[in-house]
Parts: C-alpha cells; sequence; structure tokens
DNA sequence: CTGCCTATATAGAGGCATGATATAAAACTA
DNA sequence: TAGTTTTATATCATGCCTCTATATAGGCAG
C-alpha cells in the first residue's frame, strides 16, 4: 500500500503523487459525467444496449450479472427497451427457460445518436478554448491514451474477481 | 464547425483530432461511473450536498437552478436529505416564502467519506499499472489540469447561458 | 384591498433499482 | 420413473428520483 514516490521524469515542482492523480481523475470524471450525459436512457440500460450491439443476442441472467444489476431489474430494464422497440426477445430452441435479448435496429440508431450527440457536444465545448489549451489537451490524451486503456481492462478485471489487488 | 488539423507539436502519425479527445473523455466518463460510482446516494444529490458545502446555505430554486433539475424535483430531494440528517432547513427571517437549505456535519463527512472511497478506488487501480503507465498518466495529467480547468469554465458557463458558442 | 409575482409544496405518473418470492423448465438422484 | 434440486425468468412490494401540472402562501404594486 505504501508509495514513495519515484524520482525520474520530474521537471515541475508539484508532487504528482498517485492521490493528486486520481484527484485530477476525479476532477474529469466529474465534468464528463455532469457534461456528458444523456437523459433520455438510463447508463444500464445504455450500457446493455451497447453490450447487446458488441456481443449479440445474450440471456437475461447473463446481461444482469454483467451490468452488476439484479435480475428483476434486468427483466424490469429489459421490459421498458422492448416496449420502445430497442430490442427484441426470442425463445431459446435448446432451453426453455431461457430468453434471447437482441438489438434491434431502432436500438442500434440510438446508440450512434446518443454517440453522436455526446461527441458534438464535447466538440464544441472544446470548441471555446484557445488554440494553445486544445494542443495541450490533444497532446495529454495522446500520451495517456494507451495507459488508460489498461487501467480500464484492469478495473473491469477488478469488478469480475474482486479482492486481487495484489498478484 | 471545420476543423483544419493545425500542423505544429506533432510527432506521431495518429491524428489528434478534436473527436480524439472527445472519445477519450467518454471513456473517462463511462470509467468513472462504472467504477467509481457510490451507491448511497443518487449523483445530484452528492453534487448538492457539495454545493451546500462550498457555498453555504442556498434557496431551494437556486439549487434546483444550478443542479439543472425542476424544483418540484429539488423539494423531494432535500426532504429526502433532511430525513436522513444530511441537511437542515431554516427559514428565512426576511422573506416568508424562502426555506434555507444548509448542510449538517453528517452531510459533510458523508461527502469526504465519499471523496475518499472514490480517491482510494482510484490509486488502488493505479497501483495495478505498471510504473511508466503511471508515469505517463501522471504527466498527462498535470499537462491537461490547466487546459481542462478552463473547459469546466466554459462549460459552466454555456450550461447557464446555452447558444452563445461564440463570444 | 385587489391582483400579480415568487417560493415552496403537493399530487400523480413513470423510470430505475432493490429483496423476497413464484413459476416453469432442466437436471440431478434415488 | 418419481421426487428433489437447481436454473432462468417473472411478479410483487417498496423506495429513490425525476417529471408536469397544480395548489398554497407570502410579498408587493396599484
Amino acid at each position: 500500500m505504501e508509495y514513495t514516490q519515484q524520482s525520474g521524469a520530474r521537471e515541475s515542482d508539484a508532487p504528482a503523487t498517485r492521490e493528486e492523480v486520481a484527484e485530477a481523475l476525479e476532477r474529469l470524471a466529474f465534468l464528463a459525467v455532469r457534461h456528458l450525459t444523456n437523459r433520455d436512457i438510463s447508463f444500464t440500460a445504455a450500457s446493455t444496449l451497447g453490450r447487446l450491439s458488441r456481443e449479440g443476442p445474450s440471456r437475461l441472467t447473463a446481461l444482469a450479472a454483467d451490468e452488476g444489476v439484479t435480475q428483476p431489474s434486468m427483466t424490469q430494464l429489459i421490459q421498458r427497451l422492448e416496449r420502445q422497440g430497442l430490442v427484441t426477445r426470442v425463445d431459446d430452441p435448446h432451453d426453455g427457460r431461457v430468453v434471447l435479448v437482441a438489438i434491434t435496429d431502432a436500438g442500434r440508431e440510438l446508440l450512434a445518436e446518443r454517440r453522436h450527440g455526446r461527441t458534438n457536444r464535447l466538440a464544441e465545448l472544446l470548441a471555446t478554448l484557445p488554440p494553445e489549451d486544445e494542443q495541450a489537451l490533444a497532446t495529454a490524451v495522446r500520451a495517456a491514451t494507451p495507459a488508460f486503456q489498461r487501467l480500464v481492462e484492469n478495473a473491469a478485471r477488478a469488478r469480475k474477481s474482486p479482492g486481487n489487488t495484489a498478484s
């Protein structure tokens, strides 16, 4: 748990501790959530649609487990999405108990619209910055993207099998 | 609206477009909602508590406007928070209509706990990265912070008076 | 005092999550 | 095969959170 500041590649005076990075990322996340969130459907609904789009028809319980909600919640969510025409339910011929949920074309369209909406909003926001600031953000993003990608993967792994912070 | 890639400080081959930055922020928002969210109180509740902590006792309608929800929603939210002992309501002696909402010590404690929880979770996540990745994130975060700060300010301004992307 | 504006509350509806429990199909088990 | 258990999904009751529409009450202008 202890963290001693490694010396190297330090040129400024501010201490770039792990906690400092964590707090800065928190502020970033707050903005993103605050100004990028669509209010039309819930986060779980959007995430579930995205999963169905990426991974194809899935069982209710599998969706519930993957999204971290209970099975009754997922049942209700799927019922709402079905009412909105965003998903369909098909019986599994091999197992009379299961229901396979699949995304519809309307669901895919909604996903695409949401993605465009967010990107456009953010692009407009970025356009309000002076060019140096935008350049600085672009450079930082490109430098951080590979590491951040691994961070996200580790987070997903930690969610599936919690309690393995040290290997 | 058009965006031509400015040449300068470019050393890699990937195009650092505005859309690339937007996507990175989107992924960050997803990580935050997915892995950093506390389920004890809602986002609006936490944000309102934070505002009360920073700005002191406020009117219901002011809170509703600042948080971007309707007045009845804020009334209900404040009722719940009062039931939980996180805020108190005081009558304004100068105006019999208004109710001033103030955060309690318990509310401040909850805020601090949430902040620590998030920071710790993020710090644990950062600890799973190889040192080069962590260093890269630290450097990127420090480089991006000033520009990002201005982005946040612009975003808040845009929220209050929409439709003024160009000044 | 009358009438309007403002600040807050209430009512009703729906989305979104929960835990507890019901139902039906599949899979064991004896 | 009959009985039990497990698995997949649904239903019910509850609470949070938001909305729109509307009510109440205080402040203020004439």
